[in-house]
Formats: C-alpha cells, structure tokens, sequence
DNA sequence: TAGATTGTTAATCGATTAACAATC
DNA sequence: TAGATTGTTAATCGATTAACAATC
C-alpha cells in the first residue's frame, strides 16, 4: 500500500467516526468526497482494493466500513504515546478526545520544569523527563510528541531517540535530526494556511 | 500551480525560516529534503520552475530565496485572521511563535463563555462572538479557525461562513458543512498517527 | 583543477478523473 | 420497475526518480 493510500483511508476512518456520532448508519462515497475533498471515484477506488464493502443503489455501511477499515490500517488495539511538554499545547492535547477516539493512549506525560513535575494533567501525572527511558521501555510506547517551545524540541528529540521511540510528532517549529529509522511528523498550521491563502488569492 | 508544488514551497519557507534562525545563510537541495522527505530533485524541479536561485557547486542563498518563495506564494504582506475558542487550545495557538513568524496576525479572539469574554488572550482581548461580524469586516479578515469543543464547532463555523471568512482552520475533530467557496482545512493529529503507524507496522 | 551541486532531460509510476455497466 | 450508487475500465495528468551535463 503506497502512503497516500494509507492517508486517505485514516480520513475516511474520521468522516465515518464522527457520522456514526451523528447517528447516521450509512454513507455513500459522494457524502465521504463532500467531508474530504478526496474525489467519489478514488474513494471507492481505495476501497474496492480491499474487497467489495458497499452495497450499489445504497452505499456503505458505516459500521461495517469502519471495522473494514480498521482491519486493514491494523488500528483494531491500543497504542500508548509519550507526551512530552506540560504547557498550555500539552494540556490541549491531552484533554482532546480526538486520540482516544482512535484506541490512541496518551500513556505519560513529561516535562523538564521542575514547577510542572509531581502536578497532573486530566488524570495523569506529569512525571520528570529522566523517567522517559524506563516509561517507554515498560509502556510499549513506540510515539511521541512533542508540545515544547521549539528551542528545548531538539534537546526532547534526542531524549524521544535515546529512548527507543520512532515516530515523532513535533509541534514546535524547530527542525529536528533524527536518524533514518524515526519518522518526524512536523505539524505546522501556518504553513499549510500559507498555501491556503495562496489558493484564495488567486 | 498545482496544490502540490504550493504546499511544498511553504514547507521549504519553514525549513528556510528555521535555518536562517540557526545561523546558515545557505543550504543545499540535499538538506532541505534532509528535513523535509520531499526528493531533492523534487525540490530543485520545484524551484526551477520560476527562475535559476541556486549557484551550482553551493546551493542557495537561504535569504534570497526566502524572498523568491515568499514572493510566489504572495506572502510578503500581513494578513489578518480571528481565533474563535479562548481555551487551552485557543490559548497554546495565539501564544505561539508560528503564525507571526510567517506574516499572519491574529487580530481578534471570541469566544461564546461569558466568562471568557472581557478577559485577555496574550496582550488580545477576548470579544463576544457576536462581535465576530463587525471584526470580520472591520479588519479584512478571510481566515477564522476554530479552537472549540466539537460539539459547537458546527455553529462556529455557520457564524464564520456568515461573517464573511473564506478559509476556515478547523482544530475540532467535527466535520463542517460549508458552501463550496468556502474551504475547510480540518487538522486531525490522530489520524496522521494512524497511517503512522501503519507504517510502522509494516 | 577537483569537488560539489544545480538545472534539466527522459523514463516511470501512482493519482486522478470521467464514464458506465452492474446491481441493489 | 425506476432511481441510485457501487465497482471497474480506460485515459490523462502530475509526481517522482535517476542520471548527467553544465558550471560554480
């Protein structure tokens, strides 16, 4: 499966998350292009790879879709992430439901001020950065991100490397070395509303 | 100019950014796909296409460059945008470094909690929604993001789209109806994990 | 000069789309 | 049956990559 196939179908697993919320139980391939922009034609192109899900004259059915689509992305169980940074982005974060929704766990919280550590954010506690190495040793944890300012998320990312995580989701600006086998994920709203704006300008 | 190439450049903008604040006044096609993953012929593919800014042999002028991008993208000037939602999130977005770095300005927050209302975000003070029209107007606003719970994000984005905004930055995991002269950018980190992750597993 | 890196060509591959028969 | 929507084909387009001459 090539990564952009991968992308589509976590974004109709979203599109189909929050329709069942709705109280819908089915959907068509129109109605998942409206929500994604992603063209009906490539959607149940990515689909029919896997199988024949929908019923034509009628469209998928959501839960059966979802639990199709879990099974391929193998998003059946849980995942334990580290978060690293108790500040107001480390705070949102761990008060979204939007991982939970999706079997992710935000199995520790971290940070490197002395005022934070021993306090608690939602039900957790946020514990001393030291501790980083043993935490994802014992949790498993194979995810982390980073909600520091961006001059400490180089120093957070050797610390995330040392400690065996490989993929990491950095929230700072800062750009970050890691080696081959860690995948950085940087996420930056202002970027893509520069290209944004580009598009509405012209 | 295709989606793509416009989103790729403002990666390159932020790569740019980055290293000209670390002290480098040049870089080569090799180290910007070092942080970007994107094929460095890619990159001097992308770049040729509007003129010849590197030197062979040395690469590029990282500030020279930053002004041919910046001029492609049209992202000389400021542009204004409103923050509606002044909790965590609201709060971890309007104090961050990101936006301003690039040009954008959050001239005005609201929010609907008349215990929010009065109070200040940063140095910004927190308007009533129903403001949001006025301000919307007033300051030449096109992009609002939403930093609410889900379950009043739809409305939110009614009250954007009504107003007048034209981009909508929707940090919610719901899914918003809107006319099509409207665009929706809808920022989910869970379900970047999970293709991460999928990934990973393989 | 020798080494490095751009700019560009050519070839390949995956994404996108329109169209429509199959069928619910 | 009539209407709707899937699953699939065929054609097109843009992205990706390797290779390398040009040139700093």
């Amino acid at each position: 499966m090539t990564v952009g196939v991968a992308a589509r179908l976590s974004r109709y697993l979203q599109v189909l998350t929050q329709s069942k919320k709705m109280g819908k139980d089915r959907i068509s391939s129109q109605e998942i292009s409206d929500y994604t922009n992603i063209n009906a034609t490539q959607i149940r192109r990515d689909l029919s790879n896997f199988g024949r899900f929908g019923k034509r004259g009628v469209g998928y059915n959501i839960d059966s879709l979802l639990g199709e689509i879990r099974k391929i992305l193998r998003t059946q169980g849980q995942h334990n992430i580290a978060l690293v940074g108790a500040g107001r982005l480390g705070e949102a974060i761990a008060s979204s439901p939007i991982f939970a929704e999706h079997g992710i766990n935000i199995a520790a919280v971290f940070d490197n001020d002395p005022e934070k550590v021993g306090g608690s954010i939602g039900s957790m506690e946020v514990g001393d950065i030291r501790t980083l190495p043993t935490a994802v040793r014992e949790k498993n944890i194979i995810v982390g991100v980073i909600a520091v300012p961006a001059d400490s998320a180089p120093q957070v990312a050797d610390e995330l490397v040392g400690s065996g995580v490989k993929i990491i989701f950095n929230y700072s600006e800062a750009l970050l070395d890691v080696p081959h086998d860690v995948t950085v994920h940087t996420s930056n709203p202002a970027v893509d509303l520069l290209h944004a704006l580009y598009f509405h300008l012209t």
